[in-house]
DNA sequence: ATGAAAGCGCTAACAT
DNA sequence: ATGTTAGCGCTTTCAT
């Protein structure tokens, strides 16, 4: 027994014998109270406790793992890092993963790059994850297909694909997007545009169908050159915008497709000399936390990491109980909603009366 | 049940016996190939290559890690993502990590939380993770504690410790406010206040007296009402400018502690009807990537995440080397340096006195 | 309710 | 250069 400066030193890693030998029962005994089982008498179970505790012993997850085959790992795969929203998904997925005895392997590799992808896949298989969460919302054809080989439990969004390992979060935008046109309509607004994001990304396109669907029924006239395809972010924002302005006749309101166009639009409007909301009105739609610290504070449409979080891991969560336990056979939750809101901020205003964007 | 009997179905997952068996070796040599061994012949390699593409084999890193004694994981932690700085860091941190056979374990619990710190170690020592970026910027004295006591070893900023498992990464923030203070006096400035970090923060303080010590080698005068303690949040931001707001003498020029801090100065400007930078020139420090996209766009004082990421996986390699060879004894580098640089962009120009402004 | 013992899939020592 | 074998630390039958 080494002692150094201020600090004790642990002499050696305990492990489940260390402990055992301390509270004077065998290795199985240990075991079980540290996973709970009903079938240690509480006698002995605080003796393991007791011991465990002045050991300070940590049971190691990779012999677990080994013996188990449950490695208590779940995957998350998310295309682009430098949207805020995927750091405050992932945090919100963490979050509930390690409440729930989980830890997380993110990958944020470009997934359209098959090199990085199969480097992606890879690292889950390797560390044996028991599900992957595939959150690039509408670009991961090729990934399912690496890892559905593996027959890996997936949830994914937007669309179903017909495998009973793979499950769905549905993300309700036509309620937000609804809301945020009635917004509008009821500021004044009939010249509505839309920036969409990549038509490559399914997302996108139910962002774009939404919008479309939701202008027919509210009986406003949908201009083709007022739909923008963007790119999702801050940089598309502004050349979106700038694509607008080269308009003859352009829209009094804006809605985009997500808050980084949107806030690139911001920026633009500004650069324009034009002011939002005065001469623009424009709705994001994420709602993420620097939404709320943008010139002017950004109208958009909440998606709730939270609400989504949740549902992606309780999905995984599902399917691995499921494969773990022979019992539970079949029906499972394979379907999950997650709905929209509209948050009104500063971003929004009634239409300038005289002039309007050709000013 | 016999060990391995029926286990012939390419269907079940292949193990190291598996790909012996196809390839016609030792499970030993199949080890080796895996593991770049030297001693295997070209001949035998390509033959358990093939068989491991063949059977789409992937090496169980549980079992590795487990015999030995590596588990190719590095842990992380981070204060709060809601600033961009730590999602931006960790994405490079986990690029550097995984190009290197590593994988990161994050955690992003709050460190002054006593339980939330304890299941945050809890969760490094059971996955057995070789090394810990603690990359809080000064409030870690918790964690490390904590760690320290299992002789993990650790990579920090700001502060050295002495404990040789422990390494140092030195911001050189002198460099970045030097240049800052520079540009401001060349504009005209020579009135600058600054928003400084919560002082339980090292971080904040070392920001703080480089900035004090800046000023005083640039014979400019520091005035006290002129500097602020805010809490490197966007808010922190809007409230340190109101604090400025209410007094009588107010400096031309604002460096804040970081970037968060800067855009919340940003939009308060705004707020009060007054200009950035016409009214008032402000200087950020981290270069996160919205600085490029605030309004207008913030010169700030860049800290790089890649050379930082960098740092701490270098500081924390030459460790788990260190500590997985006993032939290497002592001397490895302990102490990292990370430099800054200003960028200037548009929330700086001359002082409102020096110009011909209209009304 | 408790313990003894058999591996989980792999690496590394030791043999050859 | 290749194979044999003993575990890594744990969970999980199977006995008792």
């Amino acid at each position: 027994m080494s002692r150094k400066g201020s600090r004790t030193t642990v002499s050696s890693k305990p492990d489940i014998r260390t402990v055992a030998a301390l509270a004077k029962v065998s290795i199985a005994t240990v075991s079980r109270t540290i996973n709970s089982s009903p079938a240690v008498s509480d006698k002995l179970a605080q003796r393991v406790w007791q011991a465990i505790e002045q050991l300070n012993y940590f049971p190691n997850t990779h012999a677990r793992s080994l013996v188990s085959g449950r490695s208590r790992i779940f995957g998350i795969i998310v295309e682009n890092m430098t949207n805020p929203f995927f750091p405050e998904l992932i945090s919100s997925f963490e979050e509930i993963a390690v409440a729930n005895g989980y830890e997380i392997l993110v990958s944020s590799t470009n997934i359209n790059s098959a090199s990085q992808l199969t480097g992606c896949v890879r690292r889950m298989l390797e560390r044996k994850v028991e599900g992957v969460a595939v959150l690039t919302f509408g670009s991961e054809e090729s990934v399912l297909d690496q890892l559905a080989v593996h027959n890996m439990p997936i949830v994914l969004c937007e669309f179903h694909v017909d495998d009973p390992k793979i499950s769905t979060i549905l993300l309700d935008y036509s309620a937000g997007i609804h809301a945020a046109v009635a917004h509008l309509v009821k500021l004044g607004h009939s010249r509505i545009g839309f920036l969409a994001g990549p038509h490559t990304l399914h997302s996108a396109i139910t962002r774009l169908e939404a919008f479309q669907q939701t202008m027919v029924e509210s009986n406003l006239e949908v201009h083709k050159n007022w739909i923008i395809e963007c790119d999702h972010t801050l940089k598309g924002g502004v050349a979106g915008f700038g694509k607008l302005m080269n308009l003859e006749s352009r829209p009094t309101a804006l809605i985009c497709s997500n808050d980084m166009t949107a806030i690139g639009v911001l920026r633009a409007v500004y650069m324009a000399g034009l002011r939002v909301p005065e001469d623009l009105s424009v709705i994001g739609l994420d709602d993420i936390d620097f939404a709320e610290f943008t010139l002017p504070p950004l109208t958009t449409i909440r998606l709730s990491r939270v609400e989504l979080a949740r549902a992606a891991f309780d999905a995984l969560l599902f399917q691995a109980e499921n494969s773990a336990n022979p019992a539970a056979p079949s029906a499972i939750q394979r379907e999950f909603l997650v709905s929209t809101t509209l948050v009104v901020r500063g971003s929004t205003a009634p239409p300038a009366e005289e002039k309007n964007l050709q000013g």
